[in-house]
DNA sequence: AGGCTTTTTTTCGAGCCTCGAAAAAACACT
DNA sequence: AGTGTTTTTTCGAGGCTCGAAAAAAAGCCT
């Protein structure tokens, strides 16, 4: 079966754990990491010894309210800024957004671009992304050895892995491994995140304890995607990023989606399918690209009277409802994050959704259901690659199985 | 977050580590364990002679082809019989059985009963459960004190601890804590487990290249049930066993479920479903028990001509189809396993279900879908008990945490 | 038969790692 | 300045795994 665990393999992972602690804590003592690594403090004093040495943490200042007990005063420890840095790409629809991000996960850089991503050709959409890196890594300020890592985060399917982007809504494209194509081009280790999965890591990351072991992320914007996490850890599937949420199929023979098929939850609950019902538009209607002004404008329409309007976003609501009760009926209910431009007229679609979750076998336990709205989704994704980034660095550069970057390389003094 | 890693952990798991090889390879020696376990061969030979010491495994004679080959010949480890024993319950639809299982796996002893589970009340239920295993454990042939395990196993939900029945086909009870009234009777520890989450396990042990890291076991029988393996690991719900496939919503509104709630996709296909629509009975017809004898012949009647009967095997395909269509959407396709009555009607039920499959995004990658049947669910419900109760022995009793079971208690000599 | 080769298993010392106890350090209070 | 309190480091003990070497148990060959 799994694999005997070596006796390093313990150093590691418990120098794993000291960094983690400290990655989430901000600014804990020793004491407070042996409390919640559970190790003694002999071993905390340890480890952490060896990773200032490295130059991976830092000491600082005790947290301010110590200061007013008596005894000796807690000594913080604090992620060094200059251990590493990593580099956030989001690509999504038109737009194009990178931030270099220090090891403390403060953004030290960014830039943006707007760009025509659905008429691009291949060579001009990898290009641009590539020219934006570079410029970035360019930047004097940067000291370009310490860049670890990349991720990019991108609307639409990725493989399991997380080095290609399968297929987008963003672009008639297909198959671009962008993980490799940045690796071969700068010589940083790069991965290729899915939207969705990056919102879910990041809610987990700014509410811990709202979004812990089970929730869903659901992005209601042009297409429908979900982030799903479960136990704790993000569910993948097991050729793609899974979590196709959106295409499940709420009617069979139903409404026509942007995939082609008919019937998916997002032929009712994307932005197009909202549009096209409110416009009083045919279900076979070819999708259309609706801007968030738009749907803004819709919102208000359908808060005004009742009408059509009205109608469309009771349906959409149907079939989210609908949806996620299947949804609940397999993995039991969890608390849900609608993220998105449609996630700002949830006032709208929740009536209906309440109503049909109510109808299915998830609704037995709709009390432990409860929603939260953040109509920004950008945000979110970058936040969310960049602890993708920073947690892998952690992990995998900082903690090796081979005790390779102990006493030799100091990236800082 | 989680706990780190303390010393004493380390052999622990290596200890389960080995146990779990001897029991997956049958007679490995110890270089064979070495090699799968990745350890060195010291630490394997000083854990096995701990384990040997301590009862839990015996040298035997080595594999047969070995004598062929030069040098030392290799000296075979098997799990001790005696070490302990665990006892199964299964209890399904009017039939109640019990097994007592030695260390090895080998079937010691076993007893069957027919009662009326539909109209038995709560105590006389509860009783006979009870008393079909005190019979078993006051047999004189059998070490009371050896036995460790009680898993028992049921059709219906059980709680996501595998503590109760919360709701079963099987009887209008609902609510009991079967795991703790074996454990107060008996003082011996005991889990509920779900009937489909043990075909799982059963299935994952018997054929672990086919069921490896993700697949589905599908119980087609009065009701549809589902037990669900992704990354290796069995998956259940966050407060019930979760992986209510059969309600899942097929058709918004549609036809009435055993539920009360409508179109799942049990409302389309459990015996119950197909019965009704052969019987061109209405959707809303109260769902009635139908005998796995009658479900057989409606079967060939359904392969004897076309008819209502044949159309009622392929709206059961079709809803099977749209419900696994949503499933791969969210998690990819996997292989399945059709288990019961209606599985050995596969053939009526394939096509329909393939062209469901078809018109739904987890249809894209059809060629990692492949289905299995097997008629017969109770031997598997059975099996997954027992390796269950094993592997808890396994890894919680012969390698636990603090090192309690290892000098004082010798189970046998 | 007896020595040689081959393969498996055990033994032994070295090197780590974690832990508990005790010591040292750093500050507040009196 | 002395005392009490809390945090951090130091130190020795005990375990664990590993690699190398030795021992064991065959078959093979002359």
């Amino acid at each position: 079966m799994s694999v005997g665990i070596r006796h390093d393999d313990l150093r590691r992972r418990n120098r794993a754990m000291v960094i983690s602690a400290v990655r989430r804590a901000g600014q804990p003592s020793r004491t407070e990491i042996a409390a919640t690594t559970g190790l003694s403090h002999s071993t905390i004093s340890a480890i952490s010894s060896d990773l200032i040495q490295e130059g991976i943490l830092a000491e600082s200042k005790p947290s301010e309210t110590a200061s007013l007990k008596r005894g000796r005063p807690q000594v913080g420890l604090a992620l060094n800024p200059e251990a590493a840095a990593v580099v956030t790409v989001v690509l999504s629809l038109n737009f194009l957004s990178v931030a270099v991000i220090d090891y403390a996960g403060q953004v030290i850089a960014e830039e943006q671009r707007r760009l025509d991503t659905l008429t691009m050709e291949r060579d001009e959409l990898i290009g641009e992304c590539m020219a934006i890196v570079r410029r970035r890594l360019e930047d004097p300020d940067l000291d370009v050895g310490s860049v670890a890592r990349i991720a990019m985060g991108i609307q639409g399917i990725t493989d399991s892995h997380a080095r290609a982007m399968l297929w987008s809504p963003i672009t008639p494209l297909t198959d671009i491994p962008f993980a490799d194509i940045l690796e071969a081009e700068f010589g940083i280790p790069a991965t290729m995140e899915n939207d969705c999965n990056m919102m879910a890591v990041a809610l987990q990351w700014r509410d811990p304890n709202r979004y812990r072991d089970n929730f869903i992320a659901i992005l209601l914007s042009h297409g429908i995607g979900m982030g799903l996490v479960l136990k704790g850890e993000l569910f993948t599937g097991t050729n793609s990023s899974g979590g196709e949420f959106g295409h499940m199929i709420h009617r069979p023979g139903g409404a026509l989606c942007r995939c082609g098929r008919r019937g998916c939850v997002e032929a009712y609950a994307g932005n197009y399918a909202i549009w096209r019902s409110a416009m009083q538009m045919s279900e076979d209607a070819e999708p259309v690209d609706v801007g968030d002004a738009d749907m803004r404008a819709l919102a208000a329409k359908a808060r005004e009277k009742d009408g059509a309007e009205r109608e469309a976003y009771r349906r959409a609501g149907e079939a989210l409802g609908f949806g996620l009760g299947s949804l609940f009926a397999l993995i039991d209910p969890a608390p849900v994050a609608m993220v998105g431009v449609s996630a700002a007229a949830f006032d709208l679609i929740e009536p209906a959704l309440r109503e049909a979750i109510a109808q299915t076998a998830g609704g037995q336990h709709s009390e432990s259901i409860s929603f939260d709205t953040e109509p920004n989704e950008l945000p979110l994704i970058r936040e969310g690659c960049a602890i993708r980034a920073l947690t892998f660095v952690d992990q995998e550069i900082f903690a090796p199985g081979v005790h390779r970057a102990g006493v030799g390389k100091k990236n800082v003094a």
